[in-house]
DNA sequence: TGGAATTGGTTAGCATACTAACCAATTTGA
DNA sequence: TCAAATTGGTTAGTATGCTAACCAATTCCA
């Protein structure tokens, strides 16, 4: 803080190196950090997943795995199906490709983590795991005096990845259109 | 760790969550973070800057610079005006619009930044701010090994907002040779 | 002093995220 | 049972970030 950087500029700043560290890593095989991050959700989870689910486990927007699941399905690292059971879902799957090289991908994001963590104590790993973890969890509950949207909806999904049936009855989506609002 | 999320995960979410917590309330401002930290830089600032030394101080690639200028340009918050030591320079300053509303948008960030840290004990923070900077530090350095990019450069001089001062060594030289000699 | 290297800025094209608005299928409830 | 509400997915448009490739101006150096 003496040197005037605030926690905001800290945390985005360090967030957006490591990402770009993963990628540049992920890049000869093809891989991208949300790439990554959606082939990791469905090779822990048993069954296969529907676009919504795995939104919610990536803590993301819909429409924005809808891209990411047609580049993915493009590359061929997974297939999606109609399901049986609800005409409105896609399960996807991921294809043999994926499954021979998901350890090594996963390897690859295991070793940067060690890299950049391994000479930080354990104890201040812990408290810092713990501090953004209690600011996530403020910035979100905030949103309720917002309004409830499909993100935060998604971001409270993506906390507890046991019990995605238990969907309280959302709120209905605000229709308000905000007349001009920006400077033009 | 033992729930499963590992730190680049709480990492990313959190400074997700962070930035559109932000620009949600800078929204009705017509901002939005990148905005307003490009405007926060430029009012800390004595003189007007570069387009080069914005994008060192935000820690982003000029290409990415250059079209966040535009729309704060056509949203007349900044102007832009060649400079007339070196002709390559666009030099950037605050529109009227901007500085009237500078210390609102700083007080929001304030705001934000307040609610959402105030219940962190203060040698918490200062430790888990201590973790991230010697993480991106580490993910910064370790680029070396791939070759110098501008990218790498650019965080390299976000890191020093104190010195920047040594880029404007060539303006000044420039100046003074105008100054003190003749006409080619 | 004149080419080579560097620097500031731009354009083009892509990746990843968002909101708004919509369709189709399913579930709810009067 | 059937119309309304909800849910899964999509499209369109925008914002913010990147790399690669390029031009023009400036600086370096042999």
């Amino acid at each position: 803080m003496s040197d005037g950087e605030t926690f905001g500029h800290l945390l985005h700043g360090t967030a957006r190196t490591w990402r770009q560290k993963l990628d540049e890593r992920l890049k000869p095989m093809g891989l991208s950090q949300a790439k990554w991050r959606t082939l990791m959700h469905l090779s822990l989870s048993e069954d296969a997943l529907t676009q919504a689910e795995i939104a919610g486990r990536l803590g993301v927007e819909e429409p924005t795995v809808v891209n990411l699941l047609h580049r993915l399905e493009k590359e061929g690292w997974i297939t999606r199906n109609s399901s049986p059971h609800d005409r409105r879902c896609n399960m996807v799957l991921l294809g043999r490709r994926a499954q021979r090289v998901i350890a090594q991908i996963n390897a690859t994001a295991d070793k940067l983590r060690h890299e950049l963590l391994d000479d930080i104590p354990q104890a201040d790993l812990h408290t810092c795991m713990k501090v953004l973890a209690r600011v996530r969890e403020r910035a979100e509950k905030n949103d309720r005096h917002q309004g409830i949207t499909r993100q935060s909806v998604a971001r409270g999904l993506a906390r507890h990845n046991g019990q995605i049936k238990q969907r309280r009855s959302i709120l209905r989506k605000r229709h308000s259109r905000s007349a001009g609002g920006g400077p033009k």
